[in-house]
RNA sequence: CGGGGCGUAGCGCAGUCCGGUUAGCGUACCUGCUUUGGGAGCAGGGGGUCGCAGGUUCGAAUCCUGCCGCCCCGACCA
């Protein structure tokens, strides 16, 4: 492995390229846009989905799998659907290969077209509601609550490693309601699970809100996200729930008899988070030695460097190490031992750095003497020498303090970078010289909304939902608004 | 799809303009010795269809033609 990082503040996406790389997270596969998420990177993910998996179980839902393949008619069911869709799609023709007559390797069979070609599936909404379409007869059917973990793929242009890939892993849950009240709920509902693991596991600050209508999900009728700031001063949408109305029912014509015995049309949402959440962990709260983990979701939370020059040395470290290895683990600690000879203490130092383990416990012939341990947390870089009596206790503690004060960080910083402004030239030159959220009056237009985006990259991140109410005049057109808006730049 | 750049050892690169020993450097890898509290040192060693295909030439990584791939900027991006 290399050393060292480019700084962030000499090119922040080489940064952020060479962390994932170096960190051992990602790297990019023979395929264009698509990576292949190494073991250490995979095992973070692993905690966030079990932590998010076990939200959706408390909140009522189930996890089924619908397929990967779509049949192209089921797209262009709900118009705006295809419409957002199509431009992105990959498509499978044929189901058969054959040896070229060349010998030059394998061809596609021409015999071997399908009648009606199949899409990779960009997001389950089609396939689903077909499938619910068999489900659902009366309101005792309802609601349904499901949640699928899959890959999807999406053919972007441009790509970068866990923040837009062509094939990412996500969850998207689509549930279906008997009434207009009971979706908006749900909606709501899983809005406030993603913002919770966003900020409880993940440390992560982020503010709710509603999308305009040119950012919704195509064939939503309201699509609410919540949207994080990176070091670099520009947003991350992290996560979308969508209230759909009754547009996906009228596609796939999916009808329920209330109580009265009246047909009505099911209401839906549909949620998801992806694997882009790595992306916001990384650009959240890493620097430029490597990766910081909110302790929660680190796979390893603490490493144990033995400092020795021979065997009988090791043997004295491991045997003074390994009740406190218990102890942790008895706790929930995830610890290890990194015993290898192969590597040398200040070598380990950095590598654990770069991967973004939380506590490395340093322990050496005179700790042995002295009975301490030298403790070192990621976040801050703070070494200390404590004594070994009650270092389990000590360790625990700090775990949850760094959990807190990661987020502190990241909360102090987004407040140091939100500006609210009412005058456009200001606005232009928060963007350039300050990046970061900006809270100004827009006229609500569509119109509006594109200006600004050409004349500055800058777009509406949302509505926030905890806005308070104040007139005002936008700051493009200066007609009359009701409230400030969320503009950043954003990836 | 438009503009720019790059393909040489696992990775990162020099050499290409101006053709000419055995294609080189850093790192990683292997062996040995000394080391080990912040990415160790020394010595030795292995590893190359120079992106692919043609052409020019006594001779091509280097010049010419065609092709392929990747990266960056733009367009695009629930």
């Amino acid at each position: 492995m290399g050393k060292g990082l480019p700084k962030r503040s000499e090119d922040y996406s080489q940064w952020y390229n060479e962390l994932v790389k170096k960190a051992d997270l990602a790297e990019h596969s023979p395929v264009r846009g698509c990576m292949v998420i190494k073991p250490y990177g995979f095992s973070i993910w692993e905690k966030m989905q079990a932590a998010i998996d076990q939200m959706f179980k408390d909140t009522g839902h189930s996890n089924a799998y619908f397929p990967l393949f779509v049949p192209k008619s089921y797209l262009s069911r709900e118009a705006d659907h295809v419409e957002g869709f199509a431009k992105e799609c990959a498509v499978v023709t044929h189901y058969r290969l054959k040896n070229a007559e060349d010998g030059s390797g394998v061809v596609v069979d021409p015999d071997a077209r399908l009648e009606e070609e199949l899409i990779v599936r960009p997001t389950s909404e089609t396939v689903i509601w077909n499938t619910y379409k068999n489900w659902i007869q009366s309101y005792r059917d309802l609601p349904i609550l499901l949640n699928q973990w899959a890959n999807v793929v999406r053919w972007e242009m441009r790509t970068r490693l866990f923040l837009r890939t062509a094939e990412f892993l996500w969850q998207e849950g689509h549930t279906a309601h008997a009434t207009r009240q009971e979706a908006i709920d749900e909606t709501h509902q899983m809005l406030d699970v993603y913002a919770n693991f966003a900020e409880e596991w993940m440390a992560m600050p982020v503010i709710k809100g509603v999308k305009t209508e040119s950012e919704r999900f195509p064939g939503a009728v309201d699509t609410y996200c919540i949207e994080a700031l990176m070091q670099d001063g520009k947003a991350l949408q992290s996560g979308t729930s969508h209230f759909l109305g009754q547009n996906f029912a009228k596609a796939f014509d999916v009808k329920f008899a209330d109580k009265e015995g009246k047909l009505d049309l099911v209401w839906g949402t549909s949620w998801g988070v992806s694997t882009r959440l790595m992306g916001a962990l990384i650009m959240a709260h890493s620097d430029d030695n490597g990766l910081i983990l909110p302790p929660k979701l680190a796979p390893i939370q603490v490493v144990i460097v033995p400092i020795f020059k021979t065997d009988e040395q090791l043997a004295a470290v491991k045997e003074k190490t390994a009740p406190l290895m218990e102890e942790l683990k008895a706790s929930g600690v995830t610890c290890k031992l990194d015993d290898r000879d192969t590597q040398s203490p200040g070598w380990k130092f950095a590598e654990y750095e770069m991967k973004g383990v939380p506590v490395r416990l340093a322990v050496g012939p005179r700790d042995l003497e002295n009975n301490t341990v030298e403790v070192a947390r990621r976040d801050t870089g703070e070494k200390q020498v404590v004594p070994m009596e009650g270092i389990s206790s000590h360790i625990r503690n700090l775990l949850v303090e760094m959990q807190d004060s990661i987020y502190q960080k990241a909360l102090d910083f987004r407040s140091s970078r939100t500006t609210e402004t009412d005058d456009y030239e200001s606005f232009k030159q928060i963007l350039d010289e300050k990046g970061g959220f900006i809270m100004a009056h827009w006229d609500g237009t569509a119109e509006t909304e594109e200006k600004i985006k050409e004349e500055t990259k800058a777009t509406i991140r949302c509505i926030p939902l905890n806005r308070k109410e104040e007139e005002g005049t936008c700051i493009y057109s200066g007609k009359p608004s009701k409230g400030r808006v969320l503009f950043a730049r954003a990836y």
